[in-house]
DNA sequence: AATGAATGAGCATTCATTCAT
DNA sequence: GATGAATGAATGCTCATTCAT
């Protein structure tokens, strides 16, 4: 199984006839993970599905998994340039506005292509290069602790407001991720994202939620 | 690829030598998994590591992904196991106690084995069978959703108390989540969960949160 | 021992090249058969001795047993070429012809490739597929049970035409396969054909045969 | 895959026990081979079957091919019986009567066990040990042959006596074997001896058949 | 004698990749 | 550029046989 090291295209294409192939092996690839998972996706059967030899699909992607790298930097960028429309955050916006815009650009985010978004995750966790599906956020963290270091005063006290923005990202990301793993619909209704804004307001802003107070937890028998 | 049906182990062996057998194969296999990933963790691979033969390791597990399985089962059964525990909860408690109680039951269950817990969930999240590692969320979502309903009158008003459960759940899991991920020691740091806390705090007590405003995202270009 | 459904070849090929590849695979195949059994017929075995790779025998053929069957279906195939060149009978034949025609058609068909009849019937003897070998019994008989329809003036009395064709063809097939057996070149002495030409007009043809009557078998002690 | 040479049983059991160990092993390989086939008849499966652990199998059989042999052994044993408690026939005897005591003789000797019978052939033909199936065939043709020679002023002439005896003991033993693989039962029905007779006494019996005369065959084209 | 766990060579089949046309 | 036949290492799995208990 001789395996070259790029991961990267072969060639970019510039003529319109490359462009189109490319973009048809890169659909079929997304449809045969879909149906036979990461393991079964094989590089004849994802040319025979996008209708071109096997060697045609060799000059573009020089191996099997610049296939899904492709896939995946294909699917980040577009992410990132639907939370980007979202997110266009002025250091200055008060917290009720600046949260209410994140918890949207989030939402948003992953509302594009969600059923290729859950396909990734879930069949190319184990690579490498699924890394960068975190991309998105790495920089929506970025921007929180930066907005957390500006406006301190609008919010409650942060010991660690990297550790804020983090918790916030996360718990948002996945509340979301989980809402389309159980009906990818499901981000349709609005009360997702109500209960979203809730929640990071309720843990941003200040206000009268109890100091936290030491619980015991019960005796491990 | 021959493939039996079952993915349950062949035979539960009884004798000592035949134990001991299973439980190396079963350590073997999560270390392939770990060092190869799922699509190169052969089964003469994990035999050999484990220092048997593959004849050995098919008396025991009729095929190679039952092997993964059984390597799912006994997490889910050890994080269920550190779950209960700690999550004795009545129905009666005051809610500050409910939440501590809570979160560090979350956080604990995910401390079993964490490097292990990442590893089933990045490789074997496209396999059938990864559905079970989702079980104690389920179990934890039900749980909570109960004691809101009970405990109603306590909590900040709720239009749909299923829905509350399942952000608490799916937000404090992700943290957790990827803060191992992180650092596998990020959890050591009590900051976590204290964050947590003030997390679910914020969300669930009354009197907290100013209401939602109408907020309108920027136009879109 | 995965193994896919079709026992059909996977792709008629077009292209010189091909039908050699093909050709090669299918000899070696009946080398194999021939000097190690079927049980131990490999198909790494017959690739290498067809100086092919495995790769290409999949190529053409979706799994081991289809080799087997192409086999099967190309000396079928050959058979009734040679038996319809002989056995262009006409109903209004006089039986005497009629009865030489069939035996020598029946005696001709077993002369095609006889060591690779042999070889099917008893290496595949087991397998589905070879019930196409007695494809060649069916169409005689057929023909045999019209003609004694027709013909039913001038052959003795029967009670059953089906039968006796039935008792015709088993006969003087079982000769030549069994012939056959004793010695591949044993049917090049006419005395066999002379013989069985005998059994038939015996049989069929109005004579001064007695009448069977019954006879007590021995006691059995 | 360690093969010993013998095919022989490894000890004549004396013992009660052991011969009922051995009979149960016989019975579940030759169910196993009905079921599985030759191919698929491993001899874990067959232990398994049998109720005793493999090595208690290889305990009486020394190798895989030794069960199948005793099976085809026991088979042709019993079979020679019930041929011998017919074809007592004296070298005295008038046509009709040897021929109607010879035809019966291999109808019954056929009738016992005849599932296994074509079990054995079906499934077994391949097999060196195989041969031995035909033992029944040698033994009634050398007797026809010596009939042949006393009676031969009762009989039509034969420039080949060897040969006739082929003739007559191969048909019929096709024409009942293949009446049996049509349906098991077929031979409950008296006609099919009866057309046996009469095939055997038409070919027989002097003053019956016209000569055999030159029919020339049909160009070739 | 009986058991059944263990062995490991061998088998059918797949698949990433190459290259002659 | 495109094609698809060819390659052969690697994979999942089976099974005849052995041997410690």
């Amino acid at each position: 199984m001789p395996q070259s090291d790029t991961k990267k295209p072969r060639r970019t294409p510039r003529q319109q006839r490359s462009q189109e192939t490319v973009e048809v092996i890169l659909q079929a690839t997304a449809q045969v993970l879909a149906e036979h998972g990461y393991a079964k996706s094989s590089t004849n059967r994802i040319a025979k599905r996008a209708g071109v030899s096997v060697g045609s699909l060799y000059q573009y992607f020089p191996n099997k998994d610049a296939l899904f790298q492709a896939l995946i930097e294909r699917h980040v960028s577009a992410q990132n340039d639907a939370f980007s429309a979202l997110f266009s955050i002025s250091l200055g916006s008060p917290p009720p506005v600046l949260i209410t815009q994140a918890v949207r650009a989030l939402v948003a985010s992953h509302q594009v292509q969600p059923e290729l978004h859950l396909l990734l995750i879930s069949q190319l966790g184990g690579l490498e290069q699924a890394a960068e599906l975190l991309t998105l956020d790495t920089r929506a963290i970025q921007a929180l602790e930066a907005y957390f270091r500006v406006q301190s005063k609008s919010l409650r006290p942060m010991e660690n407001p990297r550790l804020v923005a983090e918790v916030i990202v996360f718990a948002v990301e996945a509340v979301v991720h989980r809402s389309l793993m159980e009906r990818p619909d499901k981000l349709d209704d609005p009360a997702v994202e109500r209960e979203l804004i809730r929640l990071v307001e309720g843990y941003l802003l200040p206000g009268t939620a109890p100091a936290v107070q030491g619980v015991e937890p019960p005796e491990t028998p």
